[in-house]
DNA sequence: GTCTATATTGTGATAGAC
DNA sequence: GTCTATCACAATATAGAC
């Protein structure tokens, strides 16, 4: 059995969690190896140590548990940025941002990498309500970018859907190779990302930067 | 029947396309809306226009299709970037990677789309092989990489690894959003990605940026 | 090269005992 | 709340005629 899966059921075996709890936080790291499609019942039956059946004894589908993943992720992530931005005002700010939501996609990136790549899985109702809270996280980053437009904090020759988009490029491709206990932890690679998002690459952008040695 | 994916399958129905070619295609438009796993032999064949069975005359799994996309969209990555780069000597070099780069990911974005997200669903030996090729072509970026922070276009207080995965970040999730015919082609994206990577996304950074207004 | 018909296995889900 | 046993169906793939 894969040694990373069955770790994850693991962690979630001690007393305190629920079934329900364990189910969710054991099928996001499933789904998130094999895709949701290409995951069974049975595998994850096995990682939890139960048969098939006792499954249904919790949930009623299959596809519900890609429900409870998407919703908890968004919910989560929503809360997370909402309470890093309370205002933008200074370039610091933006910064703050970025690390923060960096530091919460790595922190639960089976919950994200689910969400990110695995909702067409849904059905057409919860497909609707998902995507609206996807929806309602990227229109929180797109205002906190077109308020930093205004400010004259980011560069307003590009449409803020736009600068939107180029960031989340930036922070999610992110889930596809980061492993926590790699070089970089969340926290230094949130500021690496911000850093790149608002200064570049370059070595001449760099030249000036705040802490740069 | 989706929309999309019977015009993919359509565009490649003219006379002068063999089956097999638009087996690929389409294919590859199928599996990029609703990933490997997630489509059916049967779906294919009523994309093609054939019977389920008559896609094993020139087939012999459903696996095999998903590596020749793998194979037939990195050589072709491979082959552009290399033709892009003979060799960096200044940041225009770069930038003309980068868009180069970006052209072709959206030029081919059901096959760079599904190798992308859908190469788990390989057989070991194939996974092998794709990795492999994959490998080689992470391998190329990151040499253009090393070599710019060597000549002091690129800042070199993070490893070549990492600013090469942030370009990928930055590159890739392009994926997931981009559509072709709307306010952005593809030589505007990569003008777009290439000035975030090099010079940033903040206004200050801009400012003395070539061709600003 | 495509067809009809079918084999075979894997899938999500249920029935009912304990 | 978990179990054994099983259902109903969808999946990939094959056989053999045309």
């Amino acid at each position: 059995m894969n040694k990373a899966l069955s770790n994850a059921a693991d962690e979630t075996s001690a007393t305190g969690i629920s079934t329900s709890e364990r189910i969710l936080s054991t099928s996001a790291a499933l789904f998130r190896e094999k895709g949701y499609a290409g995951s069974t019942t049975r595998e994850l039956a096995e990682l939890l140590g139960i048969r098939k059946a006792s499954l249904y004894h919790h949930i009623e589908t299959k596809e519900e548990i890609l429900y409870q993943i998407c919703i908890a992720s968004l919910t989560r992530i929503i809360d997370e940025i909402s309470k890093s931005i309370t205002e933008v005002v200074s370039q610091e700010d933006l910064r703050t941002m970025i690390r923060s939501h960096v530091v919460e996609i790595v922190g639960t990136r089976d919950f994200h990498s689910v969400m990110l790549t695995e909702m067409r899985g849904l059905t057409p109702d919860h497909l609707v309500e998902v995507v609206a809270l996807r929806d309602r996280y990227e229109q929180l980053i797109r205002d906190v970018v077109s308020q930093s437009q205004s400010l004259g904090i980011l560069r307003d020759d590009v449409a803020a859907k736009y600068l939107m988009l180029c960031l989340l490029n930036l922070l999610n491709w992110t889930i596809f190779w980061f492993k926590p206990g790699g070089d970089l932890d969340g926290e230094e690679l949130g500021d690496l990302l911000a850093s790149i998002y608002l200064e570049g690459a370059s070595q001449m952008s760099t030249l000036g930067r705040v802490g740069a040695s």
